[in-house]
DNA sequence: CGCATCCCCTGCCTGC
DNA sequence: TGCAGGCAGGGGATGC
């Protein structure tokens, strides 16, 4: 699943190839990702004009000329092949092209470039809706997102104010997204590991008793930004089984420090720790016991 | 309200 | 080789 930093290199991946296209004709070849597409999802896309792309967390927005916007969340498995004069390009990491399986392109988006954006989900678990930008505020999907993390709010301050009194786990709380939105498994677990702290810890042991942030929240909030921004200048993390010949594709998987890394030395430096798996809320947490608190 | 559990879906990898 | 089970970057629905 693409995080934050994968839907921002997406984003910026697709923005040259449809800001100010039209969408000439939109192929639509089921009738439900996640959800059921909006009524006549297709036809209501055709002719009309992408006026900007933007992201909020890990939604991707599509600004249309009258004023609607269209709405896409990956989910786990979903990425953009884009194709001009039938040859691939990326639209950033979070995608993959020569073992692309077919049968998973769901949206063809022709544009009047004559380049075609193709999304493609394997698990489905993505999904896109319409919502006038007047609304986007009060959309159920966006009123109730947290922070954005590299933006001016998240700093040690919020942070602890956001944790203070949470009883869940340290990673729970990180990765949901009313407090803090965009965070996923991966940038969790690395950013944990760099400041030192516990998955496992009480969230609300950031703050003090009287609501001020800890060294430890200090060292979070800094962590976390950094990580973000390193990954989105690396172009993203890509897992698995990406193989493409052509284009960029990111690397920051090559700086992962504990993700999927189990068994592997601590890179703290000296500390003599060892990466340990084990599994909150049904999701694999990477982290080492010796040096994270 | 906060928190935990289960579920959606497909494919790949492991171990028996 | 086949097959069962676990796992994958997400988050919504439900129940306590």
């Amino acid at each position: 699943m693409p995080e934050l930093p994968e839907v921002e290199t997406v984003r910026r991946g697709l923005e040259p190839v449809m800001l100010g296209a039209a969408l000439v004709k939109v192929e639509q070849r089921r009738a439900d990702l996640r959800f059921p597409f909006p009524e006549r999802f297709a036809e209501r896309l055709a002719g009309r004009v992408v006026a900007g792309l933007g992201r909020r967390a890990k939604y991707l927005l599509v600004d249309l000329d009258d004023g609607e916007v269209l709405v896409m969340h990956l989910g786990m498995s979903g990425r953009f092949l884009i194709e001009m004069n039938g040859s691939g390009v990326t639209p950033g990491s979070y995608h993959q092209d020569a073992g692309q399986d077919r049968r998973h392109d769901h949206v063809v988006f022709h544009l009047s470039s004559g380049a075609t954006v193709t999304y493609n989900d394997t698990r489905r678990f993505g999904f896109m809706v319409l919502v006038p930008r007047t609304e986007l505020g009060v959309h159920p999907l966006m009123a109730k997102l947290g922070i954005e993390p590299l933006g001016n709010e998240l700093d040690a301050d919020r942070l602890a104010q956001l944790m203070a009194g949470r009883a869940a786990p340290l990673k729970a709380a990180l990765m949901d997204q009313r407090l803090i939105a965009g965070l996923g498994n991966i940038y969790v677990c690395e950013a944990l590991h760099r400041a030192r702290l516990s998955p496992t810890r009480r969230a609300g042991s950031l703050a003090t008793a009287t609501g001020r942030p800890t060294e430890g929240a200090r060292r979070l909030a800094i962590a976390i930004r950094e990580v973000l921004a390193e990954a989105v200048a690396a172009g993203g993390s890509t897992l698995r089984d990406y193989a493409q010949p052509n284009g960029s594709l990111g690397y920051f998987q090559h700086g992962f420090r504990v993700y999927d890394r189990e068994h592997a030395p601590c890179p703290t430096p000296n500390c003599r720790g060892t990466i340990t798996r084990l599994v909150q809320a049904g999701r694999s947490t990477f982290y080492c016991r010796s040096c994270q608190r």
